[in-house]
This record gives C-alpha cells, sequence and structure tokens, in this order.
DNA sequence: ACTCGGGGTTACCGCAAGTAACATGCATGG
DNA sequence: CCATGCATGTTACTTGCGGTAACCCCGAGT
C-alpha cells in the first residue's frame, strides 16, 4: 500500500537523519563550530552530498543540531519555571538549572550561542538592512518568549503588563546569559554564590543599596 | 636622525592604518561582518596583502575596527554614567545612550557583537577546552567590567561588595543587550518605554508585583 | 529482463583567506 | 653619481571549504 510504503520509507529516512545528527553532535562537540561538512560526512561515514540532500545547507544542519539542544534546555528550564514553590525560590532554581547545563557542556553551550552565522551563501544578497538579529543566537530568543509568556501569566503588574513581561522576560534571560558566559570564562565564585548575586540583583537590592562613603556623593 | 625618522614612518604608517580602516568601516557597514578582503582592499584603492601586513590576519582588522567603534561607545556610555543626577535617572539615561547607539547605528552593531569570529586559520588547534566566550564580543565583556567598576567605586552593599559589583555589571550589561537586540529587531515600543521598563526591572518590581488573580498561584 | 527510485560516490566549480615572489620609488652612504 | 637598503605595492598562486552535477549500484515491482 502506499500509506505504509511511505511511512516505512519516512521512519527510514528520520532515522537516518537521527543518526547523521548524532554524527554532526559528536564533530562539533569535539571540534567545535567551525566544523566542516566534510569532518562530519565523515564522522558520519559518508560524504558531503548526502549531508545535503538531508539538510540542504550547512545553515540548515546546524538549525537541527540547535534546537534539538534548545529544546532539551528549554524543557528543563520550563520544569525549574513552574516548580511550585515561592517565586524567589524558582527564579533561584532557573537560573542554577541554565548555569548547570552551561557549565556541563561548554562546547554545546558555545555551539547554541554562537552558531557562526549561515548566510555565506555565493549568490548572496541578503544582509541589507535591519535583519540584525536574525542570526545572534535564536536559542536567546526563544528563552526570552518563554520567560516571557510565564511572567505574563502569573505577574499581575496593572496596565501594560503584557509589554512589561516581555520586555523583562528577554531581559532577564540576557542577563543570565552574560552573567553565565563571564562566570564560565573566568569562574571567580561558585555557581550559588552566582545564582544568590543574580536574583539579589532582580530583587531590587541595586536600588537599595547606599552610596559609599567618601564617594562622590549621589 | 633616528627619532624623527622613525617618527615620520611612524606617523606615516599610523596615517595609513587608519586611512585603511576608515576604508574597512566603509565596507563593512555596507556589505555586513561577510565583507572580503579583496572588496576591503579594492575599497581602500590597494590589494590585499597590503592589509595583511598592516594588521596580520582578518581577526586582526576586526579586531582593530571593533576596538574603534567600542571605545567610542564606551566613552559616551561612562559619560552618561558619571553624569551628577540621582542613581535612577543615571541608570535611564545609560541605557538610553546604548539604546540610541545601536538604534542609530544598526550595523555597527550587529558587527560589534558578532563579528563571525575570526578562528579560521589552517592549522588551527586551539578551538579545545573551554575557551568559551573568547569569541562572543568582547564590547559585552568591557561594558560589564566598565560598569563593575562604576558600582564598586559608587555603592556601598557591605561585605562581597566587589564580587557582588562585577556579577551585576555583566548581568546589566547582558539585560541591556539583550533586550536591546531584541527591540531592535521587533520594535515593540518606544525607546522611552523599553528604557522604563528595564529599569523598574531593576529597580525590583519584579519581585514586588502581586500574583495575578485566578492563576496556579504563588 | 528492464526500469525506477533511494542511497551513495567521485570529481568538479566558485570563492575567500592567506602567502611567495617579484617590482618600484625614495632615502641614505660610499 | 651610483649602489644598497627598505617600505610599499602588485601579480599570481595555494589551500580549504561550501555547494553541486553527473554518474553508480542495488533491490523491488511488473
Amino acid at each position: 500500500m502506499n500509506t505504509t510504503q511511505r511511512t516505512d520509507q519516512q521512519t527510514s529516512a528520520d532515522r537516518r537523519r537521527r543518526e547523521l545528527l548524532e554524527a554532526a553532535d559528536r564533530v562539533v562537540l569535539r571540534d567545535g563550530p567551525h566544523a566542516s561538512m566534510n569532518a562530519i560526512a565523515a564522522e558520519a561515514g559518508i560524504t558531503k552530498p548526502i549531508l545535503y540532500r538531508h539538510f540542504g545547507d550547512k545553515g540548515g544542519l546546524y538549525a537541527a543540531l540547535a534546537v534539538r539542544h534548545t529544546d532539551a534546555l528549554l524543557a528543563s528550564l520550563r520544569a525549574a519555571l513552574d516548580a511550585p514553590a515561592q517565586r524567589r525560590q524558582r527564579v533561584e532554581s532557573t537560573l542554577d538549572t541554565y548555569l548547570a547545563a552551561i557549565e556541563a557542556r561548554p562546547q554545546v553551550y558555545r555551539f547554541l550561542m554562537h552558531p557562526a552565522e549561515g548566510a555565506g551563501t555565493p549568490g548572496d544578497q541578503s544582509e541589507q538592512g535591519f535583519d540584525v538579529g536574525r542570526h545572534s543566537a535564536p536559542l536567546l530568543r526563544r528563552m526570552g518568549e518563554e520567560l516571557a509568556q510565564v511572567i505574563e501569566e502569573r505577574l499581575d503588574v496593572g496596565p501594560g503588563t503584557q509589554q512589561l513581561a516581555r520586555v523583562w522576560g528577554h531581559g532577564i534571560v540576557g542577563m543570565m546569559h552574560a552573567a553565565g558566559d563571564w562566570w564560565l570564562g573566568e569562574r571567580p565564585c561558585s555557581r550559588e554564590e552566582l545564582v544568590r548575586a543574580l536574583a539579589d540583583l532582580l530583587w531590587g537590592r541595586l536600588a537599595e543599596a547606599g552610596d559609599k562613603a567618601g564617594g562622590p556623593g549621589f
């Protein structure tokens, strides 16, 4: 029958695709985002054109890879975000989840955040105008939107809540990301300390803090 | 004399270098970060090897370019940060300065944030280990450190101020950056609204906000 | 037997980074 | 006045990568 036949093809193609992604994953994790298509194909035991048949171009492959990891990370973040606990507790545990993830697999993190953009096609006439951010790690955007939604669902800050929630979502995610990136590079303190410091920041300790004695005032 | 002679050479080389950077700037701003060395050389009225003599490799050129713009932006941020005003006012004006800058010249911003990293040398054996963040826009790091210093100089949050200041510096810069990136792409509100929303976030409105009625509680 | 389609390969194109080797102009020292 | 640098510039090349065209093989269906 047509249906079973097509199903078989589908699943076989999907399995192949998955195998290829696994191989690509290994190579990217080993060699960084500069891994060449040749290298990935070799790791998968095949040659380039097959990769192109499956993923179109390098951007497609990288996007597929990124989606996998992004989905996984987002799932665990959602769990932390949805846990039944006080708000501060939830915030801290979400921060900690993210930081633990990037700490455990910095190569994955690096790949997700700096995918070395795709737009390298020969006859490429894009890049014109305001396409800022189309490259810059979609992971950040997705996390931002996700957090924005949670904030909007749960918080009440009067009119304009929706707008505020989106700004805050992206802002908080950016804070977490930048602090995490810096922390991962310098390791100036433990993860717990970092989490506390960030949560304190979100809890308004910056605004409440006193001026330094002897300073220029203000 | 040796001294005057060397001085002459120095200044002439420096002038040349500056001219080349101007040309590179034009090309990068026009074509995006994918501008080829050939294109840049052509814009400068010369050929590739000269660029390589001056800047070593593409990474060198891009780094030099980035330093110029980064210095400029940091200078204006410092001004806003050092202005004699209330803390909230200073924070808002710093945020606004940054956002105005990226709004005015998104191409520059895009280039600074996603320099398409350099490490593409053939015999490249780096990228091994934990060098996360060596690529990721040094601009963010510099802004973070700068802000951290200002915070540490002016704020008194008891023991551990220094640690806290650095975390907060990088965190706030990341918040500003991510929110700005998102805002630049979607333009969901005016600059003033964005600035207020971010300042409100830093002022602890997230922690103070009430739970939404009818929600799952907490 | 044949042909048809999915999975695979070799060999190639175009392009950009980076380099070697060669040319030229302008100061200096004999 | 010639020769010797040395900075500045050029042409022409190599290497490596993304991407593609053309061909190949084998198992299934009629």
